[in-house]
DNA sequence: GTTAGCATGTAAGGAGTTACATGATTTT
DNA sequence: AAAATCATGTAACTCCTTACATGCTAAC
């Protein structure tokens, strides 16, 4: 049920300000992507789309608005018509996505590897299926089973392996996680087969 | 299915060393309280013991002996004996707990409060219910079923407050969250009933 | 006019990971 | 004797949290 976060060291990243590869930056633009909103506001719909299995603090917010504004991918819209330094005194700062970020967002959408079925990823993935090729979105939710399995598999061994010499709460507690895992598995052989229903052609519904 | 840190900042925490209060430390005190071993095995046994719902690496685990070693809650076995500098090349250094850590572990294993129900914590604390005290099992458990309500009627409430806005893959996430902690509640509901019956006097079956 | 909640931020640090570096022991 | 795998460790870094600091705006 936690992290086991994906490799995906970064040769040659462009250097325009900080890193911050997660899943906060892909959450922000697909948030900005419907509408421009303040950063107070963003954290609460953040925290509705990822429904209390995750969350975010504005320690954490603030500081990666504030790079993807450096990295040009988001602006302050507020600015756009009063330049700069008069209206000192505004107290909400609006963003909205620049044409980089929805590019930056389209290249995020279109990955289809590890770091979109890895635990960290996919929810976020799959909140923003709507915005997401079919095709892409196939082989995430493929991805995800096959890892699933994996685990599933491994699990299963460690437990014939050790079955006897185990206290029964462990025991419990295996067999409880894994049939949570059964369950996700069997959620998602629903969607695929209902992807691969509603046309292999279907794209994009933006 | 994520993080969600508990609060806990320690009031006078006792300097004697690093500080180290998560989820490894408890867990290595309680494998080691069944026998002891050397790092490389403890590891494997960890991560079998948390059967992939966790897993930690070397570069967490051996910074965290080390740490032990200095409070004095485990100590160097191989060097009982010969009590250092011959004997040079010994590859394995195997791990056993002193008296202070295993009374470290039974005050780990006495809390019940958030430390223990939270995400974070509550599986390591469930992996050793075999060496806790009846009445904080139950305690335990019960703190985690109310933390999962909690979450169940805030996800319900930004369910029902925001339905008709919400795009299919978003509410079918939902969705599955939500029948995901209801499962688990259940689950919960069977425990306490199974603790409760087998009798309330009932404790610690070492 | 003061409490409550909106709004923005920063500094310090916790908890762990990855990648590297190195040696011992077993298997082939 | 080469390859695999057991075994130990460290440095740098990531990502996020907590606690703090500050001001604006609305409600009572």
């Amino acid at each position: 049920m936690s992290d086991h976060r994906a490799g995906s060291f970064g040769p040659a990243e462009g250097r325009t300000g900080g890193k911050r590869s997660g899943v906060l930056e892909l959450a922000v633009l697909g948030l900005l992507h419907e509408t421009p909103m303040h950063g107070y506001e963003l954290r609460k719909r953040l925290n509705a789309l990822l429904g209390a299995f995750r969350a975010f603090s504005y320690g954490s917010l603030y500081p990666c608005l504030k790079e993807l504004l450096l990295r040009g991918l988001i602006a302050d819209e507020s600015a756009d018509d009063a330049p700069r330094a008069l209206a000192g005194r505004r107290s909400k700062i609006v963003y909205r996505m620049t044409a980089e970020g929805k590019e930056r967002l389209q290249d995020l959408l279109a990955e289809a590897g590890p770091a979109a079925w890895e635990d960290d990823g996919f929810g976020i993935r799959f909140a923003f299926f709507g915005q997401t090729r079919a095709d892409v979105r196939l082989r995430i939710l493929e991805g995800r089973r096959s890892r699933l399995e994996e685990r599933m598999e491994s699990v299963r061994a460690a437990l014939a392996r050790t079955r006897e010499r185990l206290d029964s709460y462990t025991l419990e507690l295996h067999k409880h996680g894994l049939e949570s895992v059964e369950r996700e598995v069997r959620w998602l052989n629903e969607l695929i087969a209902s992807e691969r229903e509603s046309g292999p052609g279907a794209n994009t519904p933006t």
